[in-house]
RNA sequence: GGGCAGGUACCCAAGUGGUCAACGGGGGCAGACUGUAAAUCUGCUGCCAUCGGCUUCCAAGGUUCGAACCCUUGCCUGCCCA
């Protein structure tokens, strides 16, 4: 019986994951958890450095709820001190040291979107300051004692920045430490991670050692490719669905992904089984998958509204319900009372939807402006209006807007 | 502290006195195609504008009829030697 259970509790856990160091060592655990009825403790850590979660955070998340459903503790790790530290590399400057108000900011983001998957009841969430801040120097010191310039620089992302001549501050160095000690402080039983994590993953396994502890099992998830499909979701590369995006956009963006990608997602982002995916038309799997998505993060009325608004806007390609801009002009709007005509390009830049003229122009010279289902593509276009008339512009796929010019 | 190499549009990257709003790639946007897509093909991609004009190539000065390109100083980055 209980061999059957190690069995399901593996066969979740083992979903979508890249890498389990050590297999064994993750066997004997839940095999005494499950005897002496004691949870394990698992742990993930997040930086506070962003405040906006995207779906590539929510693969560790899952995973994490995986976990609780099986009856094992969840340690959300917020990483408050390095946070604030922050980065001065001098890569970018977005990423500035974060005051403690702005990390607390972040952390309350953090637990509203997480607890819309994890049980707030049966999750512990913690902040390494607690125990990093009070820390004396001569224990940092002795943390990094146990560690050497040459092993850091073993470090895939180190060597290669390394070799191509991109900086490394010193601190960088202590970010693995501080994590690796991050384990040996709450005395974890296992850490999921990144693939792009796995180095620091495995410092928390030598410094669990040197503390006297057994060693965590270390699970690497892989990173989730964002909306282009190839590279890993990520703000910086403009391809994220982030868990803050409107329904809408939210389901928009799912359905733009390919087919491979789709099933990706199903994997990591859903307990669905996969053949059963497979047999579905793509489109109807696209769709189910984006409502499935949609409602965790926006609730039914969210999905419902965003499928409508999908199905209005694209496949059939109708107007929506909720334009993406609403202008009312009035009459003194124009120059001549008499005459309520404007220049078209202006009308664009009135809907707000549109950077500047030149892309306006260029939008009309690429016939990707419709008024009332008509293509117009003259540059020096103009509209004239009618008073109490809606005039429904479509401007390029995706966005629409109403103008409309009110009497007196 | 010394020596060297660099900093170009969202990113990478050409250009090294006028013909540069600046080659090329990526990304983005649009059109065609489609199962919403993806892939593919085509076009566009500083701002304002009818010809044309205006503001750009780390920053501030300077040389010049004229500078992204030359000089000076500053800031930033990498490498080497200490």
């Amino acid at each position: 019986m209980a061999t059957s259970e190690l069995e399901q509790q593996l066969e979740l856990i083992l979903r979508g994951t890249v890498e389990v160091i050590q297999l064994d060592e993750l066997k004997a655990k839940l095999t005494e958890s499950l005897k002496e009825g004691r949870p394990l403790k698992i742990k993930a850590g997040f930086d506070p450095t962003a405040p906006d979660l995207h779906l590539g955070h929510t693969v560790l998340i899952q995973k994490l709820k995986h976990f609780q459903d099986l009856g094992h503790h969840v340690i959300f790790l917020i990483g408050d001190f390095t946070g604030m530290i922050g980065d001065p590399s001098g890569v970018s400057e977005t990423r500035k040291a974060l005051t403690k108000e702005q990390v607390l900011a972040n952390a309350k983001t953090y637990e509203q979107q997480i607890f819309k998957t994890l049980d707030p009841e049966k999750t512990r969430i913690e902040f390494n300051s607690s125990w990093m801040s009070a820390m004396p120097t001569e224990t940092m010191v002795e943390i990094c004692s146990h560690y050497s310039v040459a092993r850091m620089l073993e470090r895939d992302d180190f060597s290669k920045r390394y070799r191509d001549q991109k900086p490394i501050s010193i601190h960088e160095f202590l970010y693995p430490l501080v994590q690796g000690y991050d384990s040996v402080a709450l005395e974890a039983d296992v850490e999921l991670g990144g693939t792009d994590q796995k180095f620091n993953l495995l410092v928390g396994r030598d410094l669990q050692r040197d503390y006297g502890q057994k060693p965590q099992v270390v699970l690497t998830m892989p990173l989730l490719e964002g909306t282009d499909g190839v590279r890993k979701m990520s703000k910086s590369f403009g391809n994220v669905i982030a868990l803050e995006d409107r329904p809408a956009d939210m389901f928009g963006k799912l359905m733009s992904i390919s087919d491979d990608l789709m099933m990706r997602y199903y994997e990591l982002l859903t307990v669905l089984n996969l053949d059963e995916v497979k047999q579905q038309h793509p489109m109807e799997a696209k769709k189910a998958l984006a409502e499935l998505v949609v409602r965790q993060y926006h609730g039914d009325a969210g999905a419902e509204e965003a499928k409508a608004d999908f199905q209005q806007r694209f496949q059939k390609r109708d107007f929506p319900d909720e334009p993406d801009a609403h202008i009312v002009l009035k009459v003194q709007d124009f120059v001549d009372p008499k005459d309520c005509s404007l220049l078209l390009v202006d009308i664009l830049m009135k809907t707000g939807l549109v950077p500047s003229k030149g892309e306006a122009r260029r939008l009309i010279s690429q016939k990707a402006i419709q008024v009332n289902g008509e293509k117009m593509d003259d540059i020096n276009g103009v509209l004239h209006f009618q008073a109490e008339q809606k005039y429904s512009m479509k401007i390029g796929k995706r966005k629409f807007a109403i103008v409309e010019l009110t009497g007196e």
